[in-house]
Order: structure tokens, then sequence, then C-alpha cells
DNA sequence: GGCACCGATTGACCCTGATCAATCAGCTTT
DNA sequence: AAAGCTGATTGATCAGGGTCAATCGGTGCC
């Protein structure tokens, strides 16, 4: 599942690996920090379940404008094919690895039933995140797509310190920024503002302390102050 | 497949009924303008495929701002459930008639292997259509959106004139805007400028003739004049 | 036919977030 | 350690689109 505002089953769906007992056992493929997986248009092969680490997948408009469509964080499946081509760029933020499904286990039911039912799950799953994710892109604030954002993160992969929360944020802040529509200046200035009023702490770049997180929680649901 | 920005495959699908032959006949739902086919948060019992007339989903904040999610066309399979829950509300448009799959198919790979791939393949075409939704609400301005809304609707639904091209819009402005990220007033606003620019006229309030579809395209991608 | 109602349109003004630009800070490199 | 590079932050200004308000116009009702 994908990165989106929180919702009471974010974290219902824990690491589930896809891997039957029929399905051929492939290597797992390992990509550094900034390598692609795919590109937009090329042909799909294979599907992939993140094993650990952490992906981006991105759209780009001819004139250079950018849309973050997804982190795939362990346990995500990525590269859903809807013509036969990918319609994402994907590329590591992080030492990556993950478990390849040929793609030809989607056409044919006439393979592993279980894991087929596994992937029409992951497709759902995918598709409630996105619903999440339309009305944060549409309808909410840049404090409010920041605050969700947090929110969802340590709420996914955050480590519990107590009364506070840490996360971990691999990717940039232009990253964020093509995550929920925002430019980089502002998701900085909206990161300020959080500090400002005490709700976060930033530790280093790409950690980020948690220290309200009802706080965070009513922000993002746009309760001010 | 959803109201979307245009892709070169969204014409590729056409009304395909679901109906596969071993699928159990159950009897067309009929729905009037203004009702309601059901709830966020009411339990999943059904899945329908719209045969004809045009149903909206749309989901709510708690301070009554609103998302809309998709506008479902005949072909659509709407009602995918994540959890076991609708995550969105479903209001017809139009009169609509929809034919309704128990949600148990999702579940067992047992039933119907060809009605099982035909809803992955829904699922996985609903997850290309929200890809483009994406840029649209999180990069895209005012102009740039309606422009593809009526371009994919042109695509769509449209009906040739020859030169031009006539869409009807059975939405009212206010579902247009919420669906673009936008308010009422812009979207007006943003009507009336492709009017004064000869690119469209507005026949009446649910009827837009498309005279210059490529200029129509040109604006949809951002190219300005 | 006249009136009321409600959604659509238009206008005036404002505010959030974008843009342009100048540091700043954490690195690598030498 | 100094220099240089890159991404992050901060500042100043601007504009796209939101807000508030008035008017328009089509539809239905009396």
């Amino acid at each position: 599942m994908y990165v989106t505002i929180p919702t009471e089953n974010s974290s219902t769906f824990a690491f589930l690996p896809l891997c039957g007992t029929t399905t051929p056992q492939t290597i797992q493929t390992h990509l550094e920090p900034g390598a692609y997986l795919y590109y937009e248009g090329d042909e799909v092969e294979w599907l992939y379940q993140v094993t650990s680490g952490v992906v981006r997948l991105t759209r780009l408009l001819s004139d250079g404008r950018r849309q973050v469509i997804a982190f795939g964080y362990p346990g995500d499946i990525i590269g859903f094919p809807a013509s036969g081509n990918h319609h994402t760029d994907c590329e590591a933020l992080t030492d990556t690895y993950l478990q390849p499904y040929r793609r030809s286990i989607l056409e044919g039911g006439a393979s592993d039933p279980k894991l087929y039912s596994a992937l029409l799950h992951a497709a759902l799953n995918e598709i409630s995140a996105m619903q999440d994710h339309f009305m944060m892109l549409g309808r909410k604030s840049a404090n409010e797509k920041l605050a969700s954002f947090l929110c969802v993160l340590a709420a996914r992969v955050g480590t519990d310190l107590g009364a506070s929360r840490s996360v971990n944020l691999p990717m940039s802040r232009s990253d964020i920024a093509d995550f929920l529509g925002l430019t980089t200046e502002t998701v900085s200035r909206t990161f300020t503002q959080l500090r400002n009023s005490k709700v976060i702490t930033i530790e280093n770049i790409h950690t980020v302390i948690i220290h309200r997180p009802t706080a965070l929680l009513a922000l993002s649901q746009g309760h001010h102050t």
C-alpha cells in the first residue's frame, strides 16, 4: 500500500510476502540509491514486491512538471500495468531489494490462484490509497498536506520513542513537494512552521521527530492551532 | 475506466460487459437521478458495472470539503472494496442502470476465472486512470484542468459533428469543481475564457461544443494561447 | 403570465502558495 | 582546512485562484 492520508486500515496491511508455494522462485533484484528499475513506457515484464528499501514512482509532463505518484515501501507491489507498459518511472531512494514476479501471472488464471488473489487485493488496496491521495491533492492546504504525509509515514514506518515518534524521510524535499503538489520552498516553509509550533523537531534532513502526534493529526484534518 | 487526462489508450476500452457465461444472472439495478447507490462506510455486498447512465463517486472531509473521485460511465466497474466497506458515496447523475456482481467473486479464485481476470484488469485500468488524475490535481492550472476534462469526455462520450464535437455534461459545475480541485466560480470563469477564445461554445448548461479540438488538447497540456 | 428558487455567472478583493533570488549547511574534493 | 557543489532554507514579491457578494437565467409552481 502506498503513502497517503491516514485511514483506520493504514496499519492493517503489514508486510505480507506474496510468494506462494507454487511461485517460481526468482532471485531478488537489488538497486542502489538513484538506480532506476524502469521508465515510463517500458514494456512490463515483471511486477515487483518491495522487500526492503524505498522506491519512488514518478510521472513527467512534457514541460518537465513532475508528479510523484507514490513511494513504495516494503510490502508494496509496484509495476502494475494497464496496457502492457509502465506508466511511471521507478527510482530507488535507498538500497532496495525487490522480489520480481512475471507479468504473465496477471494474464492466466491458470497459475497460482492464491498469488492471483493477493495481487488483486494489492491492486484494490492501492485504489483505496489513491482515493485518499486525491482528497489530499485536490482539497487540502499546504499545512494539511505535510501534516497528513508525516502522519501516514509515522504510522507506517515510524519508530516509537515513547511519547514521541521518529520518522525517517529517505526522499528529498522536492520529492515530497512533487508528491504533495507543492514546491520545495513551500515544503521547507511548512516544515519550519511545524518546528516553530513545537509539533516536530527536525533532527536532520532525513529524520523528523514528532513530539505531538495528536496535534499533527489534528492539523492534517484542518483543525487549526 | 474513469474520466482522466488523455492517454493514448483512452479509447481502447470500449464497453465490455463483464457477464461471463458462468455468472449468475442478477437483475439490473435502476437508479433515478439523485438516488444514491451506496454511502461511504457501507459494507460492500455488490460490485456494479454501469450499463447506462452516469454516476458520481465522492469522498467527504469532516468539515464538508468534497472530492469527486470519479464519474462512472457505461462499462466502468464501481464499488471496488479495499477493506470490505465502500470508501466513497455513489450517486446517480442521470437515469442509470447497473449490473450487480456479488462481492464474493473477489474472494475465491474458485469462481469464474474469466470474470475474475476481467475484474483485475478493470482494477488495473482504474489505477492507471487515477495516476493520470494525480498529475492533473497536483500539477495543472485551472485552465489545463478544465481543458483536460473536456478532452477526455469528448474522447470517451463525445458526439462527432464533423469538424467540431459535442459533449454532454450531466454533472453540475460544482461536481466538476470538486473533481478538478477547484471552486465553482473558477470553473465558471474558465468556461467563459474558453468560450471567449472561441475554442468552445456553451450550447446549454449541460452541452458544450468543442470547435477547436486541437487547441483544446494543446491547452490541456499547458501550451498557452 | 408572473414569481420564487437555485444553480451559474460575474465582479471586487484577498490570501495562499508560486516565483525569483539570496544565503545557508552538509558533503565531497583537493 | 579551504573551496566548491548541491540541496535546503529564508526573504521579498507576485499572481492564480479562493472568498464574499451581487446578479443572471432557467425551471417549476401558483
